[in-house]
RNA sequence: CCGAACUAACAGA
């Protein structure tokens, strides 16, 4: 049984789970390990209705299938369910309340998560990180570092979380500084200064910290793609396109960026569009973007009513778009249509009233807002 | 110590 254990979780590490499977359902004494690692394996890859179906079917369910199942469901999107079933559980332990933490957080309610933490028995460095982690994501960066100091032990996992959330702010000097007093470096902390570096413009330096860094991989590698593109260096950006030893569906969208904003031809980023093996938000919302900035609202229009799906950034790039375009009336009634808006597009609406010398009317959205920053 | 939890890349004003 523990060699056939052994082989179901290589089989889910793989992405096969079906192979995996195979090997389960050829278990005669399946043990509690079995069922997990099956659950693993289904969890692993995103097959959430195998894993609920297997879930239900377990004859002994623990803490660790209980704790996949959370964060597969939470991974699936299914933010309540997944609290339910948080709350359902027989039995908790460190680590499941360290994922709840961390769900709590990634949906921003960082009070909550804050709150869990403080009435955890006990914590371990992967605990405090998800804290560090919880309040530099979320723009708290002094609490952040208040929690990096006050806890027993820090990892590159903790510095990392403190880089990013610097980055983010576009403290490149402050990146910098945090960079070079760390105690240990990974592939992540050098990335992270990649795009510090890629935000102010500074291809050459993105270059050589790209040169310097130990290890290359996919996110490293889209990350230099993407300095490319913001720098509008397309020749750069073909360049490493081509270089790069595996690329995804991120790479293919940051190359696609690079063609929006290099001020070609609409049908040279309409080619690559249609060469990219599958397409995503991303992918489309570049299209409309790259339409708009053509002075093709149209078609950024079509664009976007073919889109498979939406989220808050498409829609404002839609936007964004029409307002670029002095299409102020069709902004009022994409607001209008756009679900759950926040911040960043109600400063677009305003800010395209604004370009417009409507101050008046950006006055009066700006009043309407229900958030502002 | 056969299994679960923490940080990074691609589109936003």
């Amino acid at each position: 049984v523990f060699l056939y254990n052994k082989l179901i979780e290589m089989f889910g590490r793989c992405g096969d789970a079906a192979q995996a499977r195979k090997v389960f359902n050829g278990i005669a004494a399946k043990n509690t390990f079995s069922w997990d690692l099956m659950l693993f394996a289904y969890t692993r890859n995103g097959q959430i209705r195998d894993a609920q179906c297997l879930f239900s079917a377990m004859p002994s369910p623990n803490v660790v299938s209980w704790t996949m199942m959370l964060c597969a469901l939470a991974e699936a999107g299914e933010f309540h369910a997944s609290m339910g079933l948080f709350q359902s559980m027989p039995l908790h332990n460190l680590v499941s309340v360290t994922a709840m933490l961390v769900l709590l957080a990634r949906e921003g309610r960082i009070e909550q998560a804050k709150k869990a933490f403080d009435n955890m028995p006990e914590r371990s460095l992967v605990t405090w990180n998800a804290m560090v982690a919880a309040f530099a994501r979320n723009g708290h960066f002094s609490d952040a570092k208040e929690m990096l100091k006050q806890m027993p032990q820090r990892n590159v996992v903790s510095w990392n979380s403190i880089l990013n959330s610097l980055v983010e702010r576009g403290g490149v000097e402050e990146a910098t500084c945090v960079f070079n007093d760390m105690p240990e470096w990974d592939v992540v902390s050098w990335t992270a200064m990649l795009a510090a570096n890629a935000q102010t413009g500074n291809l050459s330096k993105v270059k050589q910290l790209f040169d310097e860094m130990p290890v290359h991989n996919l996110y490293t590698w889209t990350a230099l793609l993407a300095a490319c593109a913001q720098s509008c260096s397309l020749e750069d950006a073909k360049r490493v396109f081509e270089n790069m030893p595996e690329r995804n569906l991120a790479s293919w969208n940051a190359l696609l960026s690079a063609f929006a904003t290099s001020g070609q031809d609409i049908e040279l980023v309409k080619q690559v569009f249609d060469e990219m093996p599958m397409a995503n938000v991303i992918s489309w919302t570049v299209m409309i973007v790259s339409y708009g900035l053509r002075g093709h609202v149209e078609e950024s229009k079509l664009a976007f009513d073919s889109m498979p799906e939406w989220n808050l950034v498409s829609w404002t790039k839609l936007l964004s778009a029409f307002a670029e375009n002095g299409r102020f009336e069709e902004c009022l009634g994409i607001s209008y249509d756009m679900p759950g808006q926040d911040v960043s597009s109600w400063t677009a609406l305003v800010s395209a009233y604004a370009q417009n010398g409507q101050i008046q009317n950006a006055r009066s959205i700006f009043e309407k807002m229900p958030q502002r920053n």
